[in-house]
DNA sequence: GTTGACGATGTCGAGCTTTATCACGCGTGC
DNA sequence: GCACGCGTGATAAAGCTCGACATCGTCAAC
C-alpha cells in the first residue's frame, strides 16, 4: 500500500476532491512528523500508539567489511498496535 | 497528541469541515489497520513504512506470579521511520 | 460523562538496533 | 503518464531493549 491507495480511500468515504484528500493525507503524516521530531508520543487508541524513545545504542556492523562501527547515541520511533490490530485476522506476509 | 489534534490540522491546512476531516483521518487509520491486517506493506517514501512481520515469541511472564505462560505464535507490525524522521532533530521525551 | 483501551510492573527470551551498498520499486516532477 | 531520482531491502553480529500476561488507574474516545 502506498500513500495514494490512502488517498483514494479518502475520495471514495467522503466527497472531498483528489486535491484535499492528498493534502489531508500529508497533513496527517506532517502532524505526525512534527510530533515525534518534538519527542511527544501519539496515541491513538483504538489504532496504535507511537512513543519516541532516546537510544544509547553501542556498537553497529558493516555487513560488507564486517568491522564494527560507533553508532552515536540518538532516537527511535517505535509503533505499538492497539487492540484492533492485534484482533485482526493474522496473515503470513503475503505479496 | 491524539486524534483532535491531528483532526485540527487538517480543517487548518484544508478547507473541509472538521466532520470531513475526522471522516478522513478514520479514514486514513482504518485504511492502515486494513492493509496491516492483511499482511501488506505500507511504503509512505518521505515518512515512514510500516512492514508486518511473523512473530515466533517464545515465553512470557506473569508478573504478579511470576508464572511462565506460553505465547502462541503472531504477527508484529513494525515501523521503520524514514529519512526525515531520522532526520528531524532528537528531542529528549518531552512530555 | 461514561466506557474501555492503554501503562506499568517483572522476568526471561527473543527481537530490534546500528552501518553500508546495489538494485529495484515507488514518488514526484515535467 | 513517463522517466528519473531516491528511498528501501537484505545481510551480519553484538549489544540492549522490548514483549507478554494480569490488574487497577488514567485518559482518550464517543
Amino acid at each position: 500500500m502506498i500513500k495514494l491507495d490512502i488517498v483514494n480511500a479518502i475520495v471514495q468515504k467522503t466527497n472531498v476532491t483528489r486535491t484535499k484528500a492528498e493534502q489531508a493525507v500529508e497533513t496527517v503524516f506532517e502532524a505526525m512528523k512534527t510530533a515525534l521530531g518534538g519527542g511527544r508520543r501519539i496515541e491513538l487508541r483504538r489504532f496504535g500508539v507511537f512513543n519516541v524513545k532516546p537510544r544509547k545504542t553501542g556498537i553497529g556492523r558493516n555487513p560488507r567489511t564486517g568491522q564494527q562501527v560507533n553508532i552515536p547515541p540518538g532516537k527511535a520511533v517505535r509503533f505499538k498496535p492497539g487492540k484492533e490490530l492485534q484482533t485482526l485476522p493474522a496473515a503470513s506476509a503475503k505479496h
